[in-house]
RNA sequence: GGAGGCUUCGCCUAGUCCGGUCUAUGGCGCCGCACUGCUAAUGCGGUUUGGGUUAAUCCCCAUCCCGGGUUCAAAUCCCGGAGCCUCCGCCA
């Protein structure tokens, strides 16, 4: 939910966000009537029922041959409160239901544009040549025994997947490795639920048009997460938190459920797209002052992240219509996939700023002691699939091994590629 | 799945049986002031969170886990739900 005040006094704002996104403008007048109409409908309710108060007490104070008068009065009088305020529930559902239909008021920065408008801010690594013909991940994964998606979806239809030996083995090798990452920059590891309640679902602001993209188990009223970052967000929901030590950072493990509804056709070979997969995220709370600095390190972590795998990659700005509900801002990462030609996307990371808090009630005490709402920010840093079939079709070799990058190391018993029916090593790090 | 207990303004707690005096008690913590070489101690005052209104103060409304209901009036009575705890059953 954007701030209310900012759409009272800067409604031309607001205005302009909305058409950045290519959303519908006349929204903010709706809201601004419908903001109009509760806050008068809200003095009305409560100098009634002050009056209905006030009658109220004088019925034990009145006098036996005045109270039946008096009673009367104060029966009148809570009939009247009792209508009035299913009005008010009317005006309140009115202004929350036109205060949900508007997505986040984008940052200054952002693009303008759709989808192909994103702006590459910088290109880092260099894409290698091979002097033979590139196989892709599902190829080089097949032929290590480390994917199997034939028997993925015998089991559980399309766009599911085995990890097997080596790629089992890579799955927590990139685990390890960002969420030890993380650590030693400070976050909070934490292993999140992947199912959660529709307020923290709507919190995070997916229930809105992307609905579609999310498994619902209808019979327990429960959700399949799509991203940690709904669970994190739901962590600290109603709380007053303590931001003056800086932000507060988690590194939150989970398997994460996409529908890819409206996707058919699109990627379905192999791991790029699948319905099930698993993610560490980075997820700040922050005061929203501090949201713009603390979303360029979160994206600067995410860098560090790719680079240490060895893989090239570039950032890009992602253009105003092309931002999700609650994003202000958003920076995507694509890395380089030699059998596509092209940089696909691997992390992402956005900056809500209020916009999740807001709805979510979480806030911090400001220096002045007061409750203030705090930004909330986002950031991939490992999704581990797609991670794992960028890793393989950039680092195959001609005769079929992959290299593994120094990073990861540790975490496969200290292979340095992995070999078409290798004998698998034990990942134990050694001290 | 079954039975019972609990949930009060940061934390602890009184109040709930028997509705109005609850504008919610007390302690701890915290903030301010006074006293004091300093600290501590002591004394006095303040300290839930939202919303409305206002230039600001004042004031008004809501808020005793949540949602309904009864009543002129609900922390208190009734119904439904959630969370936590104990026991039984089942289970990785």
């Amino acid at each position: 939910m954007i701030d209310l005040r900012l759409v009272r006094e800067n409604p031309d704002l607001v205005r302009a966000s909305q058409r950045a996104r290519g959303d519908d403008e006349s929204l903010v007048d709706t809201l601004l009537a419908a903001d109009a109409v509760r806050r008068e409908g809200v003095k009305r309710v409560d100098d009634l029922r002050g009056e209905q108060k006030a009658a109220s007490q004088a019925v034990k104070k009145a006098s036996p041959e005045e109270r039946p008068a008096v009673l009367e009065r104060a029966k009148a009088l809570a009939a009247e409160v009792k209508a009035v305020e299913e009005e008010q529930r009317e005006a309140d559902a009115a202004l929350r239901a036109a205060h949900l239909k508007i997505a986040n008021v984008v940052h200054d920065d952002v693009p303008p544009g759709g989808e192909d408008d994103a702006v590459t801010l910088r290109t880092v690594g260099e894409v290698p040549a091979y002097d033979f013909p590139v196989r892709d991940h599902l190829e080089i994964g097949e032929a290590l025994g480390a994917i199997d998606m034939e028997r993925g979806a015998k089991v559980s239809g399309s766009r599911f997947y085995f990890l097997t030996g080596p790629g089992a083995l890579l799955e927590f090798a990139l685990a390890q490795l960002a969420i030890s990452r993380a650590v030693a920059a400070g976050f909070t590891p934490v292993i999140a639920p992947a199912l959660v309640k529709p307020t923290a679902m709507e919190g995070t602001g997916f229930l809105g048009e992307h609905d579609e993209e999310v498994y619902r188990i209808e019979r327990d009223d429960l959700y399949l997460v799509g991203t940690s970052e709904v669970a994190i967000a739901g962590m600290h929901a109603d709380e007053v938190l303590d931001l003056s030590q800086g932000p507060k950072r988690y590194a939150g493990w989970s398997s994460c459920f996409r529908r890819e509804a409206g996707s058919y056709g699109k990627d379905t070979r192999g791991l790029i797209r699948v319905h099930w997969f698993d993610k560490v995220e980075m997820f700040s709370f922050c005061a929203p002052e501090d949201a713009a600095a603390e979303h360029l390190r979160l994206l600067q972590w995410e860098e560090e992240f790719l680079q240490a795998l060895e893989l090239p990659y570039r950032v890009v700005d992602i253009a105003a219509g092309d931002l999700g509900t609650s994003a202000a801002r958003k920076f995507d990462i694509e890395a380089w996939f030699p059998t596509q030609g092209t940089y696909r996307e691997l992390t992402s990371t956005s900056d809500c700023t209020t916009f999740q808090a807001r709805r979510l009630a979480i806030r911090y005490r400001d220096a002045e002691g007061k409750n203030q709402t705090a930004a909330t920010l986002n950031g991939t840093l490992c999704a581990i699939a797609r991670t794992i079939a960028c890793l393989l079709e950039v680092h195959q070799r001609s005769d079929g091994s992959v290299h593994v990058p120094v990073a990861l190391r540790p975490w496969l018993g200290g292979v340095e590629a992995l070999t078409p029916g290798m004998t698998l090593a034990a990942p134990v790090p050694t001290a």
